[in-house]
DNA sequence: TGTACATCAGTGAACGCGCGTTCACTGATGTAC
DNA sequence: TGTACATCAGTGAACGCGCGTTCACTGATGTAC
């Protein structure tokens, strides 16, 4: 059988070129495709085409892939949060309906990414890119709640209601979804999704 | 050194009386020391003094023991809410605060137990006894938030909408706190479970 | 009441698995001169 | 411009681990007669 020469250079060459890269891009569909108990570090190596030791080279070890994964996740929470803040209309119901939409969609795209982000113990919760990550998302949601001219304040503070009790209620829902609280048919929780969830953000009594 | 004679009978049988209540006891402290990932059936069968193809005959194997352990916490849950519901003063905001401190409590005191009930891929959701718990321990809000005249209807349907918002409202809380999202002091999450919880709850438009 | 025997509830050694990680190594690259 | 050499980025075999489960077995129990 003939070596196809396609677009993407095929020729295996010992060195990769961007290996780093094609790693988290095998990881990421390993996530996807097995869920995160099933993740390991060899099978991710194997998908990129690459010896077990490989990735020591650019991760310490899983520890250190997994809290890039983390990280890219909540890189994308983030992003989604903000972008989908952007795009809504200037009242703060839509914008609060807006922003949990976008959290849901996020977390059921990508159910295996979402759960990751959540098994604090799998990676390490003190990187400081993923601690700037994890902010971002969060500032997006308390800018919005508690109004962008509110102080910061710290999380356990009184004044954070809002904030905590808006995500609490859409992570929760989603959680729920995900980990069959509410039924196990996914059509039917897209479907709750679009009417159940805003008319649960509604009842939250959120002005600023 | 001479065997102690305890109140419990101590001399080792060929058979243990009642292992299935023990291989029960040696799982949840395994689950409560080492956290549900690190879960095996070897180190419970261990634990009880037992060798590791001993489970079989009470549990089909690991899955059915995991089975059990998610139907006990479920029982535990559903029996808190039903308490805490009968011991709250009468009007509505109190009774769901109650409830509310009540979950929190039931998965702060386990985290592990509480973290395998949403771990639903480890055990079988369809078991009659665990759906027959968690149903309980769901009709104990759906009655207090709608209102125990209220009829049934799907968890997807918009009348749904008040319950599933405080149990998702609660829920996400204690997951948030559970898995890092609020900061890793486990003080400072008692105290917020304190002060933080029964504010978002007030903020939930709840009447009935 | 005694006894044969089926059944139940265990033992402990073994198998095979996939994992993370280490090791000595080697091929490719890039840089100093 | 050519070349020696350090460094980088991989290989692939191996180690040791704990796991779930199976297997042939045996000790204890309870029941029929």
């Amino acid at each position: 059988m003939e070596r196809k020469l396609n677009v993407v250079k095929i020729e295996k060459n010992y060195h990769h070129g961007d290996l780093r890269q094609a790693l988290i891009q095998s990881a990421l569909a390993l996530l996807a495709d097995k869920g995160v108990e099933a993740f390991s570090l060899r099978e991710t190596a194997r998908r990129a085409g690459v010896s077990p030791a490989a990735p020591k080279h650019h991760f310490k070890d899983t520890r250190g892939l997994l809290t890039a994964l983390a990280t890219i996740a909540f890189t994308r929470l983030a992003d989604a949060l903000e972008e989908s803040d952007a795009a809504a209309a200037q009242d703060l119901s839509s914008r609060l309906g807006a922003q949990g939409a976008a959290y849901a969609a996020f977390a059921l795209a990508e159910p295996a990414l979402f759960a990751l982000m959540w098994r604090t113990a799998m990676f390490d919760l003190t990187d400081i890119n993923l601690l700037a990550e994890k902010a971002r998302a969060f500032d997006s949601i308390d800018r919005l709640v508690r109004g962008a001219a509110a102080p910061r304040v710290p999380h356990a503070d009184p004044a954070m209601a809002p904030t905590i009790a808006c995500w609490s209620l859409v992570h929760g829902f989603v959680c729920l979804m995900l980990d069959g609280g509410l039924g196990e048919d996914r059509d039917a929780q897209a479907q709750a999704t679009d009417t159940l969830l805003p008319a649960m953000i509604g009842l939250l009594n959120i002005r600023n």
